[in-house]
DNA sequence: GGCTATTCCCGTATACCCTACGAAAATAGC
DNA sequence: GCTATTTTCGTAGGGTATACGGGAATAGCC
């Protein structure tokens, strides 16, 4: 299943959802009295898909682990597309980025590599995140906060207010796609529990029966220099370090020169 | 849903479906003839999957596309997994890289130039592959040859075979992921019949009674100075080429200091 | 205490999805 | 024509989301 977002819907009632700690609430009148709340929901969901992928967290599956009936749900989200919403902006705002005027390291590249660290760990404690599209994302205090702080933390390279849009963009892009790939890596290995290695051994009759060397020079040639690392998760993790810190080197570079 | 890849099944039955074609075929002796060949299942899946989006490539919506019983499929397919990484490795392959000794660019950097555009180009075609898992891909005959080209492109930068390999990685991370964004934005756009500006306006709200100014000066700051892009798409084309150009930028300055 | 308007709970039904199983149909060679 | 082999695919079982509507609980008012 592939796992789209924030559809037509009531874009109103979406956005009350996000931002609904940000406002207080109204005082209940009349009528039966909830038995749980939007927060308790979006908990269970993350909880689930934590602990057992993001098909655990089923409608049925999150209901069953609040003791509801399914759709017991529908009162408080007003489907399984906005619950997902609801559930990546609570991820999003967990990670710990300082906000404005708080304190923070002085060299601008130790303040992207707190975005990045504190972006890892986020895929690392829920990897189901790389599952979800990033395309029209739910636009609430995480995700907005995130944006905020990778913004500021280009403001001293006095690129130009395009630049350091479309450079915080293309940082954005790359830290969470491979923050991403890094954690579904570890997912998978736990999930399957099968290591990285254990499956490409398995696959040993690509090497034996149908890889063509004369085909695949380059990739002959590395092998036999030693040049793949040991483990899959090394190659994924040096992988990630060197692609950040050179596309730093450009940014930097390149608004030297302006 | 989501869309994972590879798992334990029978990993030889799965390369020899990927690599179907670099073998010939046993010669056939008893039983009924087969109405079908797996060629045409995996393009029917493609197109589906083109046309009507991933959802529509069900083995359903595949069987009755071809005009036989869904479970007809399970001939030539030993389920929708391998089905899906049989049309991965399919548009993989179409991506037009030259092969050893096939003539190229002189200039390194042209070449990634070629393997950006192709893959760029490829999700474009087939914007549902950015649904697609990456982890444990098929490794079929279109994986491996894009995995070649690109790591022959770097060969000329004389770096290790270590950082070669290494290198290569964080560009393919960059280069799969922002292409399958900037494709999927597309998707969205005419999927739901509505432009990204359309969606954003739907969401004004979010500024006249969420938004909070004190929080976000940096946000703030860009939008005053008119910094962000007149579309969604613009502002995503740019911090393609400029991540990429600066990725790149990054790497040569590397190579040089060594 | 009882009525009423309001709100929440959730069983049922519909419409999809994948796929295990097994019976029927078609074919090649003897 | 018989047999071994292969392909076809209906049925059934277990999953998914969610529309609908009836019943249950509650606050405020009389």
């Amino acid at each position: 299943m592939t796992v789209r977002h924030s559809g037509g819907g009531q874009p109103e009632r979406t956005l009350a959802l996000l931002w609904r700690n940000q406002r207080e609430q109204v005082r209940r009148t009349a009528g039966r009295r909830p038995s749980l709340d939007v927060d308790g929901v979006v908990r269970a969901g993350i909880q689930l898909a934590d602990d057992r992928g993001l098909d655990a967290a089923s409608m049925g599956g999150v209901a069953k682990a609040l003791g509801v009936g399914t759709m017991t749900l529908y009162t408080y989200v007003p489907s399984k597309e906005e619950l997902l919403d609801l559930m990546v902006d609570q991820v999003l705002a967990e990670r710990q980025l300082p906000g404005p005027g708080e304190p923070r390291p002085t060299d601008w590249r130790e303040q992207v590599e707190v975005y990045s660290d504190q972006t890892r760990a986020m895929y690392e404690r829920h990897p189901w995140l790389a599952r979800v599209s990033t395309v029209r994302p739910p636009v609430g205090p995480g995700m907005l906060a995130g944006r905020e702080y990778l913004l500021s933390t280009l403001l001293p390279l006095d690129l130009s207010p395009r630049d350091t849009n479309t450079a915080s963009l293309a940082i954005t892009t790359y830290v969470d796609s491979a923050a991403g790939l890094l954690a579904e890596n570890d997912l998978v290995e736990r999930a399957t529990g099968q290591s990285n290695e254990a499956w490409w051994y398995d696959r040993n009759d690509l090497w034996e029966t149908y890889f063509d060397v004369e085909r695949h020079p380059a990739m002959t040639a590395i092998w036999n220099a030693n040049g793949y690392q040991d483990t899959v998760r090394e190659a994924a993790t040096d992988a990630y370090r060197y692609g950040l810190d050179r596309l730093l080197d450009g940014i930097e570079a390149q608004a030297k020169t302006l």
